[in-house]
DNA sequence: GTTCCGCATGAATCGATAG
DNA sequence: ACTATCGATTCATGCGGAA
């Protein structure tokens, strides 16, 4: 089943359940500019998902990824957030696995980004702390993608006021490193700069908002990243929609978005709060089209 | 040329000027209790360490971590720190291709810990962000390892670190921004307050202390690490010596030490500082013994 | 002694330009 | 075309001198 809900703006959010491994191949060829997921982790929430066992992870993932490939636009990203399970006392490899199967199928690894989760459980095993951290990895299809750095600049610190107050001789002119590393400084750049860049280690609490999805991360991970990636009336794709957290971000960003998710309970779920929120926003979302051989949901139909 | 520094309490450093590759074969089996290590990152340093290329770089270090599977006690830990380099705009494999090799050499890959450089260098560029972490990987050689958590407890979060401002703003006490990192010397003053297990994301500051080696890392990293994994008299092989960090900081924490360094100049800094602080601390040190087909530093002997 | 403040420094990377 | 060098980007930290 598919429903589209077209917002103002020409933005709409199309949502499809089903299987992601079928549903794609109804999206064009090149005709997305992000792809932000977080897939199932291998045999984490079994009883929700049915669970992958992570030593056949990369062998299911790979015909997704296939797919993801072709219908990414050339200067789009595909930022996937996954995090290696712990078996039998030692980190599995499928994720590394996958990077370099992803790259024998042509993708770019790259970056790497770092999720710490600020708040993450306290909790420690006999061998083991608490994982705070999760890989958010960056795949392009070419060398030159598309990327808004300014859109996610951060206030300069005190540092700033401090130390521009007083300019040293040294300061007006740039100053070489002395290692050899051609990196040099030349502070006096920075006089009236309020904002500067971030790095790829992001620090953000996990959310426990939307308790009716076991795997939720914060909407601000996915809103840094279509910030980073894209621009308004974008299309941003989500193959493992869940509550609908991406979509629903991007919704509120004017970026078109398609979610598919398996689910009819996350389905419902993502469906109902988008509609919500088209309808408090616009006054007249418009509920297209809605589709399929089983309808799960009754039929919402506002204004 | 070898030289063996022996403190108080048998406790001894064995400072070996060598080649890893070569030098290793002179430890005995099963005897060492943590190897902490930071090995040349592939290109890097090429000015002082004849850098080794991406492409090459598993097959250069897969001899050396076979040597060094050997000489791990089987309830000690290995360290790596370590980190891909960005090449032609893509993260380069070497890293996770070592992970995989060394797993088929015998290797578990038990855990990855994010260390978080707070104050990594600036500058952005056109499709990237500042890095700003490393990769701290710990492979064991059995499933039962050594490791004693308690040593590198924190203050519980929020609660002690408002607390703690609070005495700071009142008494002047000190800068609550270490304390708060909890990784710093300071933990020991709040011994018996609420405590909590760390994660396993480190943020600390890289160093600029030490001006005469170009790759330093901060002292706390190598002793968060001994602290976690070896109680006193063990043993801590660094086979990257460099300046010496690692060892001086397990000489500190009364562990003893082997250091191996191929260049003259690090290894003499390492000796000089590691003489140094054994003379301090002890006002007895003792170099034992110093052997070799070449000498490069004039025979020092302190009583 | 202690605090304050200026200052040099550093495992980097890309694209343009030169050889 | 292919490789080597160069310039641009920009900030937390510890140290040391000053107050």
């Amino acid at each position: 089943m598919t429903s589209i809900i077209r917002h103002m703006k020409q933005i709409e959010s199309r949502l499809i359940l089903g299987d992601c491994t079928k549903e794609l191949v109804t999206i064009k060829d090149n005709s997305v500019n992000l792809i932000f997921t977080s897939p199932p982790y291998a045999d984490s929430r079994s009883q929700t998902y049915g669970g992958v066992s992570p030593d056949k992870y990369v062998e299911w993932f790979l015909p997704i990824t296939k797919e993801l490939l072709r219908v990414l636009k050339p200067d789009g990203t595909f930022v996937l957030n996954i995090k290696e399970k712990v078996v039998n006392g030692e980190r599995h490899t499928y994720v590394i696995d996958l990077i370099q199967a992803m790259r024998e199928q042509g993708w770019l690894w790259t970056e790497e980004f770092i999720w710490h989760k600020k708040n993450s459980y306290p909790g420690k095993w006999p061998n083991r702390f608490r994982d705070s951290w999760e890989r958010l990895l960056q795949f392009n299809k070419t060398r030159k993608f598309n990327m808004y750095q300014e859109e996610v600049m951060v206030p300069m610190g005190e540092w700033a006021n401090r130390r521009l107050k007083n300019l040293s001789e040294t300061d007006k002119v740039r100053d070489p490193s002395r290692v050899g590393s051609g990196f040099g400084k030349k502070i006096s750049n920075w006089i009236g700069r309020e904002k500067a860049y971030p790095t790829n280690v992001l620090h953000m609490a996990t959310e426990t908002r939307n308790k009716s999805h076991s795997a939720v991360f914060p909407e601000d991970l996915p809103e840094w990243f279509i910030k980073l990636f894209t621009k308004q009336g974008d299309w941003v794709l989500d193959p493992f929609m869940g509550s609908g957290t991406t979509i629903r971000v991007a919704q509120n960003m004017k970026r078109n978005g398609i979610g598919i998710e398996i689910l009819p309970e996350y389905f419902q779920l993502a469906q109902k709060d988008i509609m919500a929120r088209a309808n408090s926003q616009l006054k007249q979302p418009v509920l297209l089209e809605k589709k399929g051989k089983y309808e799960t949901t009754k039929p919402k139909r506002r204004n």
